[in-house]
DNA sequence: GTAGCCCCTGTAGCTACTACAGGATCAAGA
DNA sequence: TCTTGATCCTGTAGTAGCTACAGGGGCTAC
């Protein structure tokens, strides 16, 4: 398989200056260039570009992102990192998880309050609020 | 209740700064002054920014949360606009908790494979970049 | 051979913060 | 009473993570 910019950009939703941008600050690997100079993407790009979109789009930071690609590369870690940094993301998640569930059941709540000419007060700041 | 700034910020684990900067935007209403001139923030205000917090960590851009507050506010949706809008982001809720769940799942896998010196190969990125 | 599409690079602009400068307020201690 | 320190005020500049645009080149198709 080999991929140009363009078709990179469509098949992961991703803005084509994007992909440039993850390249120059190493998120994503230089691809090989075809004998034009045009960028000649690879499955693994795909994959990994796809990755990081939807990382991104769940609130994960490029850092962190870094980090999780880290992971994955096999970096110089040792088992017990990588078993703590895992379990310190996964944890991580699961808060998101919650904030999501908690989110999701305000607004089914206030659409199913809503009939006729009614509009319920929405229950959700105060849901995703509680401060402590 | 009454709070300044920075017990704002404290409470809800917002940078200082970026309260100002809400209060800019119209994302959270100016805060009556006391007599010096120092903002004086009441509970109305604790929970709006506990909300924004919130959503902007779940990967709701500045744009959806106005949006969602705007359903609180009761702006002038009819009942329909509101369920409308409501479902949809529940939607997009749920693509978000399917993905969370999946990575997690990923991370957990990989913690649960690693012992001793062997550091398994993370599944997290195939997991979360099936591409269709 | 020129029109249309996509690619290249460099650079500037935008969103969502975040930090800093320069100055005022105020409570507490010497 | 004076000073020290914490917190506040405003204005403005910087950063992260994109996104857009300018100016030019490479193909393919009529």
């Amino acid at each position: 398989m080999s991929l140009r910019r363009g078709e990179l950009a469509k098949r992961t939703g991703c803005n084509i200056e994007t992909i440039r941008y993850y390249e120059r600050i190493g998120l994503l690997p230089d691809p090989p260039r075809s004998e034009n100079g045009f960028r000649s993407y690879e499955e693994r790009h795909l994959t990994r570009l796809t990755f990081i979109r939807r990382a991104r789009e769940l609130g994960f930071t490029l850092e962190e992102v870094q980090d999780l690609l880290r992971l994955v590369d096999g970096g110089n870690y040792t088992c017990a990192q990588v078993q703590e940094l895992a379990l310190r993301h996964a944890d991580e998640i699961q808060r998101k998880i919650d904030d999501l569930h908690r989110m999701q059941h305000a607004l089914k709540e206030m659409s199913a309050q809503c009939r006729g000419e009614e509009v319920p007060k929405c229950p959700i700041v105060e849901i995703l609020s509680e401060t402590s």
